[in-house]
DNA sequence: GCATTTTTTAGAATCATTCTTATTTTAGAA
DNA sequence: TTCTAAAATAAGAATGATTCTAAAAAATGC
């Protein structure tokens, strides 16, 4: 028997044409309740923990289901390892250059002046700002 | 002797502190002279053929020179490898889904609305969309 | 229950980037 | 010019995220 929050994310998937194997119910699940725009071995530590016969290729497999579906998109704010981000709303990201966090910010994508591209069809816009995050300019 | 390019580009680096090699000029003077945002291959693949002693490590070292010196900044808008931009003004960049092609297009960095980040210290700001360009989405 | 399709798994393969070490080049002093 | 020390370059090995492949397991429909 699913908890309340895993059958919400089972319907879901559902809705969304994705057959709801427990894997990827889990997985889904992970991404919305992590503030952190977890790395695939992020995923891959917490959850094989409780699912031991978790594989990475479940993992990336699943993510590109996510990805297709559009329920989730994909993070290339730093090189090391792309990063994943269930679809919310607008926002923006900002990753902190010391502690390597990623934080959401509010931004109305429609603001961005687009005159210069004219002609062009959009599917998907990314604002990626670094810096030093709160927390880390005290530490300096 | 170098071409007035070539000694345009080593005033550049001597002007920065780096020591204007040859095969750093060379580097440096097809960044500015590509409108492309070479990757390392590309860089590679380019100039090997005039200087074919070169390595991939000193493509790989001069490119971390430059972006130290605030001269070249990476673009992670995609994932299988990073590209290198010379830093001429605020602008976002387009990649179409379709062709690869990386495109520049005026931006006003300054008109983003940064009330969600009050506290943080921003350093780089970078606006990666994509879709189809004009030529790609004639060609459907 | 059985056959077919889908999903998962484990591990091999790929490939951009980094690291290491040796060689070459440069700058400055004598 | 010659010598020495430091800096830059080169070649290839190492790393590690991601993709690929093939086999096992699970789910679906008849």
């Amino acid at each position: 028997m699913l908890s309340k929050e895993l059958s919400t994310t089972a319907n879901l998937l559902t809705r969304k044409g994705i057959r709801p194997s427990y894997q990827r119910i889990r997985i889904m699940a992970y991404l919305n309740q992590s503030e952190r725009h977890p790395t695939v071995e992020d995923i891959f530590a917490a959850l094989s923990l409780e699912i031991p016969s978790l594989s990475k290729a479940t993992v990336y497999n699943t993510l590109h289901t996510l990805i297709e579906a559009g329920l989730v998109r994909v993070l290339n704010i730093e090189h090391d390892a792309q990063r994943y981000d269930p679809i919310l709303e607008n926002h923006g990201h900002f990753r902190c250059e010391r502690c390597g966090q990623i934080f959401n910010f509010d931004i109305d994508m429609g603001q961005i002046n687009t005159a210069g591209l004219q002609g062009f069809q959009i599917e998907k816009k990314d604002v990626y700002f670094s810096g030093l995050c709160p927390e880390c300019q005290k530490n300096n």
